[in-house]
DNA sequence: TCCATTTTGGAACAACTGTTCTGTTTGCCT
DNA sequence: AGGCAAACAGAACAGTTGTTCCAAAATGGA
């Protein structure tokens, strides 16, 4: 939740953690003698001198001789994304291919919300819903949201979107690489792993996430 | 996303919007000499008679004294909620039943944020963490986070935490409520619905939605 | 119209607040 | 020890800012 910084002085650190609580309980920043109070500073030039500090280092903004002219630089990093909602997933064809404007946000592509942990750090990810009950083998159902990475490679044991040229048919499984064949792997364990030619799989995406509303 | 207020004169309502846009821009709330001057207001004293007109109707809350003193009431619906994540549901085992300080922010219990479209308006929700591959019938995997609402009883079709008191056992389930007897549907298409006796079944809570990641 | 209520104007006060100045202390490296 | 940069103290100044007082204008019924 709250992660020290590593270049910030003790002092620095208690500045900018005092400054979150305070905008966050009261809604607007503290000014610099609250900081000097609720710190243990004894001087407002002191409180001064580190928020000069912190703005340099790229904490917060300040608006100069504006009282509480303080904001935060990192609105407490929101936790969340947002993803582009670019199309349907369904058993007979190939999945939607996100385009450059794709993550414009400006598009009229529907936008949605995901919790940040969810796709922690990943890059190009978008959202599919799923159409039709033929993804069940994977544990995925009619209506639900998958998030996918735009790839064209997996590592052993991911989960991808993996189009069977022969079959003309999407699934999704988890890959393993074999000696000369490759193995779908369903993720209910009550079904059986398909096996085909490496040439017959054409990775479109990696499965990121599956988000069900009931 | 702006909604006016049908109880605000257009005086009051210019001075809302301008705080909300102020607020949004420069991150903490303005002067009321801003507002003023941003409103068109000629006087202070007015946007003073405004502002606390605006308090007793509930729109911000107000700190004497404080310069910027302004908070707006308006919780700036987050589209993420914080949920606790109370413990794990496995097959052999009731789920943990939310107590009353489950959802204190302060204790030690996790808290895992989610977007609010899954639990729109939805009371009571907390999330558990799925255990082993016995609720593959339901699309539900190991790993698996499971947003639930604590209710006891659910309408039917709808999705549910059953406890079957006979075999010991959860399950999840789309329950129906048909003549003398109450018939469980499993999620996967391919497994066949359960019937049993109502008291044998045990609504332990509403399935509100799946987040699986992967 | 007349009266009560709401809204507006203008000004001034006192407190709040950011900034700056000078000097001191502390930590740390050579 | 010596030197240097970071951190700390105290005080004072000037602009900002919430509040208040008094009076005027607008509004809205009866």
């Amino acid at each position: 939740m709250k992660q020290n910084q590593v270049d910030l002085s003790s002092r620095q650190q208690a500045v900018l953690d005092y400054i979150r609580a305070f905008l966050e309980e009261r809604g607007y920043p503290p000014s610099v003698r609250e900081i000097v109070t609720g710190c243990g500073i004894s001087s407002t030039s002191v409180a001064a001198f580190h928020l000069k500090r912190l703005e340099t280092k790229g904490y917060l903004r300040r608006h100069p001789d504006i009282s509480r002219g303080l904001e935060l630089v990192t609105l407490p990093d929101s936790e969340e994304s947002t993803v582009p909602l670019i199309g349907y997933i369904a058993a007979g064809k190939p999945v939607p291919v996100p385009s450059a404007d794709t993550w414009d946000m400006t598009g009229a592509a529907d936008m949605i919300k995901v919790p940040r942990s969810l796709i922690a750090g990943k890059e190009a990810v978008y959202a599919l819903k799923v159409k039709g009950d033929s993804m069940q083998d994977a544990l995925i159902s009619d209506g639900d949201t998958v998030l996918m990475q735009a790839v064209s490679r997996v590592e052993n044991g991911e989960t991808a979107a993996v189009w069977l040229r022969d079959e003309k048919e999407i699934t999704l499984k988890k890959v393993y690489s074999e000696k000369g064949a490759v193995r779908l792997q369903p993720a209910n364990v009550q079904f059986q792993p398909i096996f085909t030619r490496p040439e017959n799989v054409q990775i479109q995406g990696r499965v990121v996430a599956v988000l069900r509303n009931l």
